[in-house]
RNA sequence: GGUUCCGUAGCUCAGCUGGAUAGAGCAACGCCCUUCUAAGGCGUGGGUCGAGCGUUCGAAUCGCUCCGGAAUCACCA
């Protein structure tokens, strides 16, 4: 039984024997003493002073005193004002780290044939352009969330909608078509997604040029961007891949094809997959007929133009277009036709959707007309809403060349490791190019990964590519490196045929809060899981982290002389270890062997 | 204007189901490598937790009002 659960149970009794008081456990709030007391949990004794009737430091002497005399895993006690600090007897720390150490999936729930299926939705790519920062955020929080929920218990199914139709590709075709010269990834050595979003450059910049021109004859913005002859044949293009054009379509198969070659690089690189991928091609006509059927079922009305709409004034929303007056979908339309193609192809009990919070609005909506159509899960879908990537000079705009490619960002992120690598001298004496190698690119991803993934999702963040990333401090590469330490010690006890003698009868404070930690490591998941967090575990990976490096100072491991205590603390570098490492594959981040 | 989210140290962020003197990292300054990895450890300085009112034994945390910032409210995706 968990330490928390024994010491509250036990509480429950005092407050039943000292006062003749029933109380739930959920009354009792029990919580980790701070640093600067003594102790290892504390129990706030003011809720109980209305049942003692007594000053608030007698009632938590009496509380304690009652729980030194009957719950022998308290080995002592001390009393701050309304506080009780409880110390947990040695012997019991041991025997938890003990069981840790037995258990190798700590803090993991394991899935069973009954367990929940949650659908999982990340990334969502257009195909039109290279992958950027806020496609990084999204697919990290998106992957690492997955792996929480699984963590949890669930089976999870990660899935992609690509968005590969639409007038945004027909630009890229054309420009192509244009001025392309029948460039292709092979024959230019670019990346088929960076050669795609080229073109979709190079036609906004003739599009822009060609709206100038006009504006020059007298035209207004407007008239100009209607008389565009450019956007006309972007238009038509579209029509035409609407119709099966076969030239076009051909076209566009090529081209998404280079597309896909470029993403899957990079997913790869970041470490991100799918086990799923479906194509707003595939899904948009479902969409329509989805609609079609409920507005047959008179679930949402058609007007006189011939639009359809959804009415959601009664659940405090506006009216939502469906289907446009020429009976082409919108974006909503698509999400439902998606939705219908994953109810078909998987028994989903959840669905949670990441993706940024301007569309905050679009998925209070979607969640309603999936309800209303009947989808089970569509009331309670997840929309894991995430802030905006935003740059020193402001947010990220295409057109202004402000974006921040993915590709380019982990090359920089490795490139910096490699060089910081070579400034500390002598850190990767020994390995072959390729080893070190794979180990700067561990530690540049690392450090991109788990400054994105530490700070709370939900808020916007601020990305300095100059001083964001560091690799000292509140980082990714400092986890890594108290890992490849705790490696170190491992090896260097192995290599010494080092075998565990007895256990040692009492142990230190730092000792003590490092196996608390470890024993918090299951809530820690549950949480996350709860609040969709993978916050909670970049910051609880660091903390532990933290606390063994200070930990690793003051004390020696390999150099002890009692066996017992020396193969204490091995067993608990190992399980510190273990832990980092499990935090850290939850998010997604690589751990290096050594470092 | 309506709705939603955010505002904590110079900077980037934790802490938020109410609990002790509000924490880290970066940046600045000062110590510690004959020791299992110094990508480390220790220390110093730095705060009216946007403002005000309320709830209570107790508020960064809950409620209300205001001030700042962001997103959204498209026959765009």
């Amino acid at each position: 039984m968990n330490i928390e659960t024994i010491l509250t149970n036990s509480i429950v009794e005092a407050i039943k024997s000292l006062y003749n008081h029933e109380t739930s456990p959920e009354k009792i709030q029990l919580q980790k003493t701070r640093k600067e007391f003594e102790g290892d949990f504390t129990l706030v004794v003011f809720p109980f002073l209305q049942v003692s009737r007594k000053r608030p430091e007698d009632t938590a002497q009496e509380i304690g005193t009652y729980l030194a005399a009957n719950q022998p895993v308290i080995s002592s006690f001390n009393v701050v004002k309304g506080f009780l600090n409880l110390a947990i007897a040695p012997g019991y720390w041991i025997e938890l780290l003990q069981n840790i150490d037995n258990d190798e999936k700590w803090g993991i729930t394991p899935v069973t044939e009954q367990s929940p299926l949650v659908m999982v939705e990340y990334s969502s790519p257009n195909t039109n352009k290279p992958l950027h920062l806020g496609h990084i955020r999204n697919n990290l929080l998106g992957y690492a969330l997955s792996n929480i929920i699984a963590a949890n218990g669930n089976k999870v199914v990660k899935t992609n909608i690509v968005n590969d139709r639409g007038i945004h590709i027909c630009k890229s075709m054309l420009a192509w078509q244009k001025w392309g010269n029948g460039e292709t990834p092979a024959s230019s050595g670019k990346k088929g997604d960076h050669l795609i979003g080229d073109y979709y450059v190079a036609f906004d910049k003739h599009y822009k040029a060609e709206l100038t021109e006009l504006m020059e004859k007298g035209m207004s913005k407007e008239e100009a961007e209607a008389a565009s002859p450019l956007m006309a044949e972007a238009r038509e293009m579209l029509v035409k891949w609407e119709a099966g054009d076969k030239e076009v379509r051909a076209l566009w198969e090529q081209m998404n094809n280079w597309v896909y070659e470029g993403f899957d690089e990079t997913y790869k690189r970041l470490g991100v997959d799918f086990d799923k991928i479906y194509y707003e091609s595939d899904t948009y006509l479902v969409g329509k007929e989805t609609v079609l059927g409920g507005l047959e079922k008179g679930i949402f009305y058609r007007r006189p133009d011939d639009s359809v709409w959804a009415d959601l004034s009664g659940d405090g929303l506006d009216e939502k277009l469906l289907l446009r007056s020429d009976g082409t979908s919108v974006y909503m339309t698509q999400d439902i036709g998606t939705a219908q193609l994953r109810f078909r192809d998987y028994p989903i009990d959840k669905m949670v959707y990441v993706v940024g919070n301007e569309q905050n609005y679009h998925f209070q909506v979607l969640s309603l007309l999936l309800d209303k159509l009947g989808f089970s899960w569509g009331k309670g879908l997840v929309h894991f809403s995430y802030g905006m990537v935003e740059l020193p000079e402001g947010k990220m705009k295409s057109r202004e060349g402000t974006v921040v490619d993915a590709d380019d960002l982990m090359d920089e992120m490795i490139a910096t490791a490699r060089e910081t690598s070579q400034e500390l001298g002598g850190k990767l004496d020994g390995l072959t190019p390729e080893e070190a190698a794979d180990i700067n690119r561990i530690i540049g991803l690392g450090a991109l990964k788990y400054f994105m993934l530490k700070v709370d999702a939900r808020k916007n963040m601020l990305f300095n590519p100059k001083e964001s990333i560091d690799f000292n401090g509140n980082t990714g590469p400092f986890i890594q490196y108290t890992y490849a330490r705790t490696r170190s010690i491992e090896r260097k006890a192995a290599e010494a045929g080092f075998s565990i003698e007895g256990m040692p009868t009492s142990i230190s404070e730092k000792e003590c809060s490092i196996i608390r930690m470890l024993n918090e490591f299951p809530s820690v998941i549950r949480q996350a899981g709860t609040d969709y967090s993978p916050s909670g575990i970049a910051n609880y990976a660091y903390e532990l982290a933290k606390e063994y490096n200070q930990f690793y100072h003051d004390f020696s491991i390999l150099r002890e002389e009692d066996a017992a205590v020396k193969s204490f603390r091995i067993k608990l570098t190992r399980n510190v270890g273990k832990v980092i490492k499990s935090a850290m594959n939850l998010l997604g981040i690589e751990v290096p062997e050594r470092m």
